[in-house]
DNA sequence: TATGAGATCAACT
DNA sequence: GTTGATCTCATAC
């Protein structure tokens, strides 16, 4: 079966018709990952996106080509993971929030300490540190090693629901996962 | 099970 | 000085 790669052009559009397609795609960083179970969507009108206020020095890779990653601190302690989409008026991005281990088990279970394999990328800094993923993974190309991103081969079922531990615009459903899934960071309501 | 504190950085007021 | 796209551990119910 062949495994089609994605390419930075898949990113080249609104993040609204990125971020559902994402759901089921495998995310590997240097052979380490699995697939992606959960996403939410920043748009550039969205007050809570890091791109709503314009440039700063933190964001600035968002502003730049769509298909690279955008990698910022969160909270001061986590490092969160998101794929920079196509400017519509502004910069937007998908932040990636879970994944479902599939490859480099033991190399995720060893950077986390220990971890229930459940919550080994269930959440966005939870996934970060599995990955490896740093400030050096800000502005990659995501089609360019260490990352391989693999298209889906059938269709999930997605589920949408709101976003999860922001205050501001907390009310759009932006958040994407895959139904059913019991890696996701938290359940979305039955629909 | 549920709430609360702490860790600690960058942007914002 | 405060707050946030978070997570973990501790203590309380």
């Amino acid at each position: 079966m062949p495994l089609a790669r994605i390419d930075r052009r898949f990113f080249a559009r609104s993040v609204h018709e990125v971020a559902p397609e994402l759901i089921g795609a495998t995310l590997l960083v240097g052979g380490v990952g699995g697939r992606i179970v959960e996403v939410e969507a920043y748009h550039h009108t969205d007050p809570a996106a890091h791109s709503f206020r314009g440039p700063t020095e933190r964001n600035a890779v968002m502003f730049g080509p769509p298909g690279h990653a955008y990698v910022y601190r969160s909270y001061g302690i986590h490092w969160c993971l998101n794929f920079v989409c196509e400017r519509e008026g502004s910069a937007s991005a998908v932040l990636i929030r879970a994944l479902e281990p599939l490859e480099g088990l033991a190399k995720m279970r060893r950077r986390r300490g220990l971890s229930d394999e459940r919550l080994l990328c269930a959440g966005p800094g939870r996934l970060a540190e599995a990955l490896g993923i740093t400030r050096a993974h800000n502005g990659l190309p995501l089609d360019r090693p260490p990352f391989k991103l693999i298209a889906r081969t059938e269709t999930p079922k997605i589920a949408s629901g709101l976003r999860i531990g922001i205050t501001k615009a907390a009310e759009l459903p932006w958040r994407y996962g895959l139904k059913g899934s019991r890696f996701l960071s938290k359940p979305f309501k039955a629909s």
